[in-house]
DNA sequence: CTGGATCCAGACCGATACTG
DNA sequence: CAGTATCGGTCTGGATCCAG
């Protein structure tokens, strides 16, 4: 395991970046182009994206194809282990939500 | 939801930190104390580990607990909130062990 | 449309020294 | 022991402009 910890280190490091769990997210039900997910995302800037998704592909969690087209279009997938790992994120993601009061409370606390 | 788009955003939130699923997962068979967090995670830092502790405490995931002494004497531990959280982490961690060997195919390609 | 390149402010974080 | 205070370098991330 390198310099990791353990697993959950190394989980950290793959969808620790700000963006990367929702970019999974976004993509959950199909591929999406570039300035779609950028939509969807709201306030991430093209900077973030471009690079997230970098990483992201490096780490083999999405799949970018280019259909060779003028004007470009680029759409972003999930690879088999992208989708694995979102079915393991999505739990936390509803145990959160069904939270937010309990961590809205404790914060204002 | 306030400034959060899902469940998922949140969670983020809550654990994005570089150290903070690291803390859960070192406080899981008990309460430690501050000296010791450290040692187990070797490469944080006195300030970083008192920083993300503090976090962690006002969104309601540890405990915080000192015994009035001299020497000085104290005591994290995890909350329901944060025992249910590291419950969802664990399976995350385990599919990023299991998969190592995938991840690091893909990131030397 | 999908980015790359550059600039810059602020956040992050480690090292060090200090306190009760 | 369990932190706090300060300094300074690094990295993040937004804004802007540019290219294929």
């Amino acid at each position: 395991m390198d310099g990791y910890s353990c697993g959950l280190d190394l989980a950290v490091d793959l969808i620790g970046g700000k963006w990367k769990a929702l970019i999974l997210w976004e993509l959950r039900e199909g591929p999406q182009r570039f300035n779609s997910l950028g939509r969807s995302l709201e306030k991430v800037s093209a900077k973030m994206l471009t690079q997230q998704l970098k990483e992201m592909q490096h780490d083999g969690l999405v799949l970018r194809h280019s259909y060779g087209e003028v004007p470009p279009r680029v759409e972003y997938s999930m690879t088999d282990l992208g989708q694995q790992l979102l079915a393991l994120l999505e739990p936390v993601g509803d145990w959160a939500e069904a939270n937010y009061p309990s961590i809205r409370a404790a914060r204002s606390a």
